[in-house]
Order: C-alpha cells, then sequence, then structure tokens
DNA sequence: GCCGTTTTCGGCCCGACTGTTTTCAGTCG
C-alpha cells in the first residue's frame, strides 16, 4: 500500500481514538506516525520486504506502529482500526471540519442524536435541538450552521495563489493605517503550502491595536468571527476565506511570526528541543525554564540562534528533517526566484494561449529572461487545436526567425506532446528531431490502473527525444488528484535516461509536490521549473514553482533553468 | 505509543478565546 494510504489509516484511527477520548500520547504518537509515514521519500512497503531493514529504524515508529504498518501491508487494515471503525461510523470524520466542533462534541451528538453526518448535524442545529446539550447554546447552533454553508462552498481549502492575492491586497491596506509597523503573512502561506485553510497576518507597531479595528471593517469583509484587543478573525471576499490579524509588541515579533508560521509538527518539535535545553517557547518568546528570564524574542533568527540551530527557510518546516539538518549545519542553500534565466513551456494563440508568440517573447523579455521555450499542444488535444507534424514544423520555423527580433532573448522552439494511452507520442520521431525541445504530457485516460499507467510512462520515457515529463502526476488542486502510478519507478528512469521532470508552477496544478520532489532527488532526477503559461500575466506564476522547490529541499544545481544561457543551449543542442 | 546526555519508567508543547459558566471545558491555532 501506498505511503499516503498508511498516512491517512494512522490519522483517521487518531481521530476516532479522539472521539473514543482514548489517551492522548497515544493518540499523538498515532498523528507523528502518520506524518512521518507521509513524508517519507520511499514506500514503506519496500522496507517491509527487505528483511535487512526494520521500521523501528525510522524515528516516530517504534514496536507498535511498526506492526501495525505490517499488518496494513499484509491486510489492508489493523486491529485497532476495525475495532474504532465498529464504534464510531467514518463519516465522523467528516464533522471535524466544521468549526466550533471538536472530538468531545462530536461524540456527544453522536451518543444522543446519531448524529453522523454533516447533513445531521444541519438538521439537529435547525432544530434547535444542539442547544440543549450541556454547554452548548444558541450561538454555537448559529456557528455551526454558518460553518456548514461555508464547509459546502469552499470544502475550507484555496489556492496558495488566491491566499496570496488576498494577503498583499490586506497587507497594503494594513500598513497604510499610521503607526503600523511591520505586517506580514504567517502560516501555511508562508510556508507555501499548496493550498491554505486560512491566513494569518501579524502587525506591530503602537497602531496595531487601530490596525484591528480597521481590519474587521475593511470593504471586503462579509463577517466579523471575533474580536479582541490583540487578535481579530473575519470572513474576506466572497470566497469566504479565513483571515486572522494578531496585534503584535514589536518585542516580541520574531517569536509570534515563528510560532504562527509553523508548521504545528515544527513547532512541536521545536519545543520540544527547548525544554531539553531548560527552555520553553511560546509565541512571546524564548525563555527559561528556571526564573522565566527571555533569552530570544524578537527575531526569528536569534530564536533559532539560541536553541542551536540555523535560521530554518518557511518552507522547510514541517518537521521532516529541517530541525536535524539545521542542528549539523547542513540545511540546503535553497533555489530563489532571481536565480530562474528561463521559462521552458507556454503557450500561444498558435494553440491555446491567448497571447500571441511576439507578446509572449516580449512579456519573457520583460520579465528578465534569458531565454524561453514555446511549447504549445500537439495535435491530441483537438480541443485545443493542437498541432500536428507539419504544423508543427512550420511553427517552430516561426519561432527561431523571431530570435532576431527578441532582445537577444533565445527562443527555443518546442513542444507540450500528448503522451498517448499507449505510452507512445503523438507526434511523429522525425518531427520531434525538428524541435529543439520536447515536454510528453498525460492529457487523456487519466483513470488508468496504476501499473498500466506505469508501463505508459516508461515507454514515454524510451522516446529519445523527450526532454521533459510535463506535470508528472496530472493533478489539478481542489479539483482532481493525481493519476496512479508507480513515481518512484518513474523517477529512477527519468534519471537514468536524463530525462527532466517537471514542476509545473500554474498555481492550479504546483505538480509536483514537495515529497514527490524530494523522493525524485533523492534518487538523482533533475527538474525543471515551467509556467505552462497560457497569456503574459502566468509567467509571474513562476514564484510558486520556485515555492514549490524549495519545499522539496532544492538547490539551483538541481534545477537546469538556472543555467546561464550559453550552458543551457549546450544542453539543448547535445 | 514513542523515547532516552534524568535511558526501560514516566513523561510527553502551549496559550487565547468562546460560550457557557460561577470557575472552566472545549476548541483552535
Amino acid at each position: 500500500m501506498e505511503n499516503r494510504a498508511i498516512a491517512r489509516m494512522l490519522s483517521e484511527t487518531a481521530d476516532l481514538m479522539e472521539i473514543a477520548a482514548e489517551d492522548s500520547f497515544r493518540i499523538r504518537s498515532y498523528r507523528t506516525a502518520a506524518e512521518v509515514v507521509q513524508s517519507y521519500p520511499e514506500q514503506l512497503s519496500s522496507v517491509v520486504k527487505d528483511p535487512a531493514r526494520k521500521l523501528t529504524d525510522i524515528a516516530g515508529i517504534g514496536k507498535g506502529i511498526a506492526a501495525i504498518i505490517q499488518e496494513i501491508e499484509e491486510r489492508g487494515s489493523f486491529e485497532r482500526r476495525d475495532e474504532m471503525l465498529a464504534k464510531y461510523p467514518a463519516s465522523l470524520l467528516e464533522l471535524f471540519s466544521i468549526q466550533g466542533l471538536g472530538p468531545k462534541s462530536v461524540r456527544l451528538l453522536y451518543d444522543t442524536y446519531r448524529v453522523q453526518t454533516i447533513d445531521d448535524l444541519e438538521r439537529i442545529c435547525k432544530e434547535q435541538k444542539l442547544r440543549e446539550l450541556p454547554r452548548m447554546g444558541a450561538k454555537l447552533e448559529e456557528k455551526v450552521l454558518r460553518s456548514i454553508g461555508s464547509y459546502r462552498k469552499t470544502q475550507g481549502r484555496f489556492l496558495l495563489s488566491f491566499g496570496q492575492r488576498a494577503a498583499d491586497e490586506l497587507i497594503e491596506y494594513l500598513k497604510a493605517i499610521p503607526g503600523v509597523g511591520n505586517v506580514t503573512a504567517a502560516g501555511s502561506l508562508r510556508r507555501a503550502k499548496e493550498t491554505i485553510g486560512d491566513l494569518d497576518l501579524l502587525a506591530t507597531g503602537p497602531g496595531a491595536a487601530d490596525a484591528i479595528e480597521k481590519f474587521v471593517t475593511h470593504p471586503k469583509v462579509h463577517e466579523v468571527l471575533g474580536k479582541g484587543p490583540t487578535k481579530a478573525s473575519v470572513k474576506f471576499g466572497l470566497e469566504g476565506l479565513q483571515v486572522d490579524l494578531r496585534a503584535l509588541a514589536p518585542d516580541s515579533f520574531g517569536a509570534a511570526l515563528q510560532y504562527f508560521t509553523g508548521s504545528k509538527e515544527h513547532n512541536v518539535a521545536l519545543r520540544s528541543r527547548a525544554q531539553k535545553m531548560g527552555l520553553t517557547l511560546n509565541e512571546y518568546g524564548l525563555a527559561k525554564v528556571e526564573g522565566g528570564e527571555r533569552v530570544a524574542s524578537a527575531t526569528e533568527e536569534e530564536i533559532y540562534a539560541a536553541l542551536g540551530l540555523d535560521w530554518i527557510a518557511p518552507e522547510l518546516r514541517e518537521n521532516a528533517g529541517e530541525i536535524e539538518a539545521a542542528a549539523a549545519h547542513r540545511l540546503p542553500n535553497l533555489l530563489t526566484l532571481d536565480q530562474i534565466r528561463g521559462d521552458l513551456h507556454m503557450h500561444t494563440t498558435e494553440t491555446d494561449g491567448r497571447a500571441t508568440l511576439e507578446e509572449m517573447a516580449e512579456a519573457a523579455h520583460e520579465a528578465g529572461y534569458e531565454y524561453i521555450a514555446i511549447t504549445d499542444h500537439s495535435k491530441a488535444l483537438a480541443m485545443a487545436n493542437g498541432l500536428d507534424e507539419k504544423r508543427a514544423i512550420a511553427f517552430a520555423h516561426r519561432v527561431r526567425d523571431m530570435k532576431h527580433r527578441s532582445h537577444g532573448l533565445h527562443l527555443f522552439s518546442g513542444i507540450e506532446c500528448d503522451i498517448r494511452r499507449d505510452g507512445s507520442m503523438d507526434l511523429e520521431d522525425d518531427a520531434l528531431a525538428e524541435l529543439d525541445w520536447v515536454i510528453g504530457s498525460v492529457h487523456s485516460y487519466m483513470n488508468l490502473e496504476s501499473a498500466e499507467m506505469t508501463d505508459r510512462l516508461l515507454r514515454a520515457l524510451e522516446n529519445p527525444y523527450l526532454r521533459v515529463l510535463g506535470h508528472p502526476t496530472g493533478r489539478v488542486l481542489l479539483h482532481r488528484e493525481s493519476f496512479p502510478f508507480d513515481f518512484e519507478m518513474i523517477a529512477t528512469e527519468a534519471a537514468k535516461r536524463g530525462v527532466l521532470l517537471e514542476i509545473n508552477a500554474s498555481p492550479e496544478r504546483l505538480d509536483l509536490s514537495e515529497p514527490l520532489i524530494r523522493a525524485a532527488k533523492a534518487r538523482r532526477c533533475k527538474f525543471v521549473i515551467s509556467t505552462d503559461a497560457h497569456q503574459q500575466k502566468h509567467l509571474a506564476n513562476m514564484q510558486y514553482g520556485v515555492r514549490m522547490a524549495r519545499r522539496g529541499w532544492l538547490e539551483a544545481s538541481d534545477v537546469v533553468n538556472t543555467r546561464p544561457a550559453a550552458d543551457f543551449i549546450k544542453l539543448v543542442k547535445k
């Protein structure tokens, strides 16, 4: 079974154990194990099969969880999970996404009214029965109903790009208030998770209290969820993104930024480390347990330093090895946006792009790039007016002719060629041979069985003209899951054949995700980060691809489009 | 259930806010 599926079983069982009010430390162990399994760079099934290796060598997995993983591999479930599911239906887990309800309330609702689903919950609230339960009242009833509404509308997640735009707008608004100093986004946005659940903003300065007042009256704020002297929560925009603003004293800004950036797992590990050093860490600072003397608080750098750590970039803060690396001064020298010198996947009006070849080249020049590849679709995408052999070659000539008029920007003629169901390429080899840059992508038959999809991709990798595997998993965030295939096998084969893996920077895709990037890097894959732009403004999406790469611990040397033009041209000609 | 520079038992991260209380449990981040 895949790591992701194992992790899901562990964390769902933890949720159910929480409803059953089992020992909280045991539950935490299950959650930790789920995290570890989820981010483990190799399939655990292969560890289980290898007699020379032990699951218990993985930190966070002891005898108990190792036995559970073994059992999952053998029969697809494990005893405690079965036991829990016999007691409580799995549908209860969905109730956790409703604000105001935690495990205690879910349990009580189930025991009292047999509430199992969101629909049940909605009915109970509408019948005003929730308020009859102890410690619950009319206000909670309303809150739950509102939360059900927004849950249904959004499923509670937003694209990173959406969060970034909301953050930019609010930060500009708040900074204009007199006396407001620093305003910064923290949370999952700062860590560049591909989707975010809410937005955390931090403000300092003498005007920070004013900022809270002004914040809740912003024209796009539709609902104020809560407001105190130091914190307010609102629903922002029609989409109902929850935004929290906190007013902070400047001398604890670093501690707050660290604390609210998370992740939760990173912070738990950090506080645990602090504790071993006789220190205690909270959102106000790092202090000695004995006497309470404050050791560090104003900046993140001094807090990490006081814990014996190099400063850790937010994108790495997932408790996935970054703390150990920081302690050993072995953090990667992460890729930065300004190291990117070209964009190697974009479309034009020749197929389904919205801007002409000339307009895209102009925009790329303005973005400061040294080179780009024009990669329109191949004929299988009839809907997009995809290119057949003849048109592809003719268009390639036009792209090459552009060189004289492109301000020194180097243009590569390319194609985003469909990988057919059987793994063959959508264009004949002799046409592909005419092009500088061939991306192979799956756009159809995405519901094949894993084995068939893996074979399909393996066959595609055999094509001698293939340079890049485009958006490798096919996922569309909040809309479509990755198609199933053996990623490790494909990554291994791609590395062997020198085929690059694309990190597609389109905010709807952000494909690859961070665990896959790390797994591929471990197999010596090289990467290209591309925007898949369909119009000029999409070129700016490069920032999101770079941030995904950073989450995947990539350095400039892992990413080919950091190379200077002269180097890159040599790589293409080879 | 995990873990060990206090090592096989006994601890395990921390504080604010809310709604409902009359001193606090539960939720949230």
